[in-house]
DNA sequence: CACCAGGCAAGTA
DNA sequence: TACTTGCATGGT
């Protein structure tokens, strides 16, 4: 009863250290909402370094836009995402990716803009390739609309500061954020982008957990695994 | 050298 | 519903 009501506050406090020590983030890296969108496949399991090579090489083609995608023979694009790693399946994604937008909103990203976010959800979890984190990522990153997006480094840490449970479900954890946080978009893309680059630099293999800013904070008083 | 990164889908029990 | 496995490059 007690404990329910200060979550709120507690996560809040959380960011306000996780801002102070690395400052706002800028996310998503990227000049258009759909080359947000193609990076959010890209970089499924892959490290951002390695998906700016591919975006790059995407670029210096001038096939980084719906129509270049759709135009890419298949092979050629995987050579050209090679970089990011899965290239073959990846490379189905991006087509998938594109098609839907081209057949649901004539290549229109502000027209799919206009739909519900829970509408939006729904169709986008339909897509090859698109899971939950991705869906989530494009919603937020790419079309603004308010969710907050989970990942592996978002359980980690707060499962680590007892405030979630490692199996918990993705829906379970994003539940939990969004039932304490107020639902403002700048303050959902600012945590996230936050929650990965405290995850990047204090909870990889060698954790220097004695530097991190989340540290003492909360129940558990200690350092991330 | 092994291990892992801003996941997902398909197959199995 | 809840595991397990394949997908693959590049950095540490």
């Amino acid at each position: 009863m007690k404990g329910k009501e200060e979550t709120p506050r507690l996560l809040l406090r959380m960011y306000e250290r996780m801002y102070r020590y690395f400052g706002p983030r800028h996310w998503w890296p990227a000049e258009s909402p759909f080359e947000v969108i193609v990076g959010a496949v890209l970089t499924q399991n892959t490290a951002w370094g390695n998906v700016e090579r591919a975006i790059r090489n995407l670029k210096e083609r001038r096939l980084l836009s719906l129509d270049g995608i759709l135009s890419t023979p298949l092979d050629r694009l995987a050579e050209l995402i090679r970089p990011s790693g899965y290239y073959n399946l990846k490379a189905k994604r991006l087509k998938a990716v594109v098609r839907f937008i081209a057949e649901h909103y004539q290549g229109n990203l502000d027209r799919m803009r206009e739909e519900s976010l829970e509408k939006l959800r729904e169709k986008w979890l339909t897509v090859y390739g698109v899971g939950p984190e991705t869906a989530d990522s494009i919603l937020l990153y790419a079309l603004n609309k308010p969710i907050f997006v989970v990942d592996a480094y978002t359980k980690r840490i707060f499962s680590r500061h007892g405030l979630v449970d490692l199996n918990d479900s993705y829906e379970d954890v994003q539940a939990f954020f969004m039932r304490h946080l107020p639902c403002e978009v700048q303050l959902f893309n600012e945590y996230h982008a936050l929650v990965v680059e405290t995850g990047k630099t204090f909870c990889r293999k060698k954790p220097k957990c004695e530097d991190c800013p989340l540290n003492g904070i909360g129940k558990s008083g200690k350092t991330l695994t």
